[in-house]
DNA sequence: CGACATTCACTGCACTGTCAATAGATGTCA
DNA sequence: TGACATCTATTGACAGTGCAGTGAATGTCG
C-alpha cells in the first residue's frame, strides 16, 4: 500500500573495496538515513491505513491546517509547506474534502484563491491520527535509539529543517 | 521531476506546547531524518535526470546488478533488494531494458525464471552516473556535516539498514 | 505417473502524482 | 478605460506504481 514507491535506491549494502563503493562516513550516515526513513514510514504508512483509513499524504495536509492559524490555508500556503506540486494538491485536497475532512471555502480579498480548512470531523480525525501515529515513530524510530543517539541526530540534522525550504536551491 | 513525491510529511516545524506536537529528541531527531532524505533526494534527483536521462529507481537498479555476481539477478532477487513490487519491477526493468541497459536472459536451471543482466552500455553508464551521483550526496548531504556528526549519524542509524529487510516486520 | 499446491514473472485495472494547458481574477500602465 | 502580464487553482493527458489475477513451470506426494 505505501512505502514501495517511498525509497528504493540501497545500493552497496556490503563493504567493498570498489572505488565507486565509497565507504566514508557520510556514505554510511546517508545510508542510515534513507534506510531509517524509508523502515520507519513504511511501518507507520500500514499503521495509518489500517487504523485510519487514509494514508500518510492526508495526514501531512491535516497536520499542516491544524498548525495553522484558523486551521485553514490556501491552497498555495499547503503547496509550499507540503513539498506536492499544486496539481497534485488539488486532487489530494479533493479526496480529503470528499470524506469531509476538509472544505473549501472563498477567500475574502481575493476571488482566485481557495482557504482550505479542517472541519470538526477533520480536526477529531487528525487528533486521533497524529497521536497514534506519533506513537508508532517513537516505537518504530525512537525507540532504537538511545537518549544520547537521538540528540546526536537530532543535533546533526537540524541544519536540513530550520533553514527554509528550497534556500540553496540553484536552480 | 522528481522528490515531490518522494517524502511529504512535514509536521510541525514549529515549536509550540501543543500536547498532539511533541518537542523530543527523538522527534527532532525524525524531523531531521525525513528533511535530510527528502532535500538531499530532490536535489540528486533532478542532478541524475539532467545528467544521466533517467531517474533514481533506474540507479537503484543499476547498482543492485553492478553488486550482484555476473552482474545480474532475477527478478525475485531484485524485488528483494529494492523494496518494490514484483509488478513494478516488471515495467521498470522493461523501460530499461528498452533503453539497453540490461537485458533479461533466461535463467539456466528454470524455465520460470528471468535473469536481468547488466549490459556493457548498462555498466559503463552505472559507473559514470553513480560516482556523479556519490559526489552530489556527498556535497548535498556528506559537506553539510561536520566528520564528527557524520560518524554520530553512521553510528546512531546503522541497525536501520545492517540487519536484513523484513526482519521486524510483524505482519 | 497424475493431481495438486507453489513459485515465477507478467498483465489488466485502478490510483496517485506530474507537466502543460486553461479559465478566471487581479495588477499595471499608457 | 482597455490592453496585457501575472497570479490562482483546476483540468486533461500521461507516467509510474500497487494489487489482484493469470499462465507457465516446478515441486510434492499419493
Amino acid at each position: 500500500m505505501l512505502s514501495k514507491r517511498l525509497i528504493w535506491y540501497t545500493p552497496f549494502m556490503e563493504p567493498n573495496e570498489d572505488p565507486t563503493r565509497p565507504a566514508t562516513a557520510w556514505a554510511d550516515a546517508w545510508r542510515g538515513v534513507l534506510f531509517a526513513g524509508a523502515k520507519v514510514l513504511r511501518v507507520a504508512e500500514r499503521d495509518l491505513v489500517e487504523r485510519e483509513g487514509f494514508p500518510i499524504t492526508w495526514l501531512d495536509v491535516l497536520a499542516q491546517l491544524y498548525d495553522a492559524p484558523g486551521n485553514g490555508l490556501r491552497m498555495q500556503e499547503l503547496e509550499e509547506r507540503s513539498l506536492f506540486t499544486r496539481s497534485g494538491l488539488t486532487r489530494l485536497v479533493d479526496r480529503i474534502e470528499a470524506a469531509g475532512l476538509v472544505h473549501r471555502e472563498p477567500v475574502p480579498g481575493d476571488r482566485r484563491g481557495v482557504r482550505v480548512v479542517l472541519t470538526p470531523e477533520g480536526r477529531r480525525r487528525h487528533d486521533q491520527a497524529f497521536v497514534e501515529h506519533m506513537r508508532v515513530i517513537e516505537r518504530e524510530f525512537g525507540g532504537q535509539l538511545t537518549p544520547a543517539e537521538q540528540q546526536a541526530v537530532a543535533d546533526a540534522l537540524a541544519g536540513f529543517w530550520h533553514e527554509r525550504p528550497g534556500e540553496s536551491d540553484p536552480d
